[in-house]
DNA sequence: CAATTTTTTGAACAGTGTTCATTAAAGGAG
DNA sequence: CTCCTTTAATGAACACTGTTCAAAAAATTG
């Protein structure tokens, strides 16, 4: 027998992780429903039950998948923009726009889904989220040399964050809604903006509060 | 009786309206139940349906609320700004960062909440979105005196979305979550980043696509 | 093969939003 | 005021959720 190798457990889980992910991706994650993902992984309703302890677990599971697919994208761009040197932002962000809009509803469910309660997700999954952030925190770090792990750290995320706003208040049509190569150009734009202003150092306002 | 004024019709409209407010501000939109709505608004389950054609409907009623609520504060500020001069994307940014904050959930049912079958927006809703985009649009054309009216609201949008995307993943602990202050620090500096980038027209770059 | 344990099942349950026959209220004519 | 018509409000019933758990099936053990 050579090994299980894969318990009928973690057959199952994997058969429902991938249900859910195809569900997802045609119809997605407002549409899904646990009786089409275990109809699809070919089990009884209950069975989901017996391997997630409720749906929010299985799609992190699915939300866990598209985050590593996501980081295999944004590792290549990296590498492509270290040979070439040059518009390692603008690189990373439209690749991250073009991965939305080629997964448009896996990552929307990334967004969409939250746990009940507005619990936090589990530290596991976090951790998933910052690795993105590195691939931008990484750049920034030669671009900042004298600037604090702190501080490189919290740019990176702003950065990320900016650009996201833009993709997905676009691709979900809120407030703004651009045709495709004006939303591709905006991000372009936005990114070189962004990556040109860390020269500076953040200037410091006291007078914040109207 | 001295004109009707307010028929029992839109005397109940306003005060179911006014219920799902409340409960969204107190549970957010995602608890919100259309029972608890027409307990709260002293009517039967079913009232709800002889106003609205569904819960949805109600949302957008509330929703509208909140984007008028939104209104009156960067107006406000807006109009500080132009007395003083100067800042004004930093002001802005962080009156939306403000609201934001104290408007917890009724600001976060703007995004949370979307139509079945992701149908648009109707179009009485999209403009109340846009004339929130115009208080970012006027300052911007006085900033860039030879863009065209098309460019400047492109960039009013994108402008709008990067702040946006720091408010909202900070406050939704998605990615990137910063403690208060750093959070104010770097919508305001991302603020200020942005409004110094606009001085330079907007860079093409022929080879986008990796 | 029988006994025991483990796994799988899907009917049943406690909620959802929505409908619509039934009831209550309001309005009008004599 | 009474009777009739019209309009409005009601909430039980429905279809559809995610979740549970007694029962059946399968696997394991002695």
């Amino acid at each position: 027998m050579a090994d299980k190798q894969e318990s009928k457990r973690e057959n199952l889980k994997k058969r429902l992780v991938e249900s859910a992910r195809n569900l997802i991706e045609q119809q997605g994650l407002a549409n899904l429903r646990a009786r089409d993902i275990a109809k699809q992984a070919g089990c009884a309703l209950g069975g989901l039950y017996t391997v997630f302890n409720d749906i929010d677990a299985l799609i992190l599971a699915v939300n866990s998948h598209t985050l590593h697919e996501m980081e295999k994208v944004l590792l290549r761009e990296s590498q492509i923009a270290e040979d070439m040197d040059s518009h390692v932002f603008r690189r990373l962000s439209l690749a991250y726009l073009h991965f939305a809009q080629q997964n448009h509803n896996l990552w929307s469910a990334l967004f969409e889904h939250q746990l009940p309660n507005n619990a936090p997700a589990p530290e596991w999954h976090q951790n998933e989220q910052s690795s993105l952030i590195r691939f931008i925190a990484a750049p920034l770090a030669t671009a900042m040399p004298d600037a604090s792990q702190e501080d490189i750290t919290a740019r990176a995320r702003t950065l990320f964050a900016a650009i996201h706003g833009v993709v997905s208040l676009s691709l979900e049509n809120r407030f703004i809604g651009l045709p495709e190569d004006k939303l591709e150009q905006e991000v372009g734009n936005l990114a070189d903006m962004l990556a040109a202003s860390h020269a500076l150092p953040p200037h410091h306002h006291p007078q914040d509060r109207a």
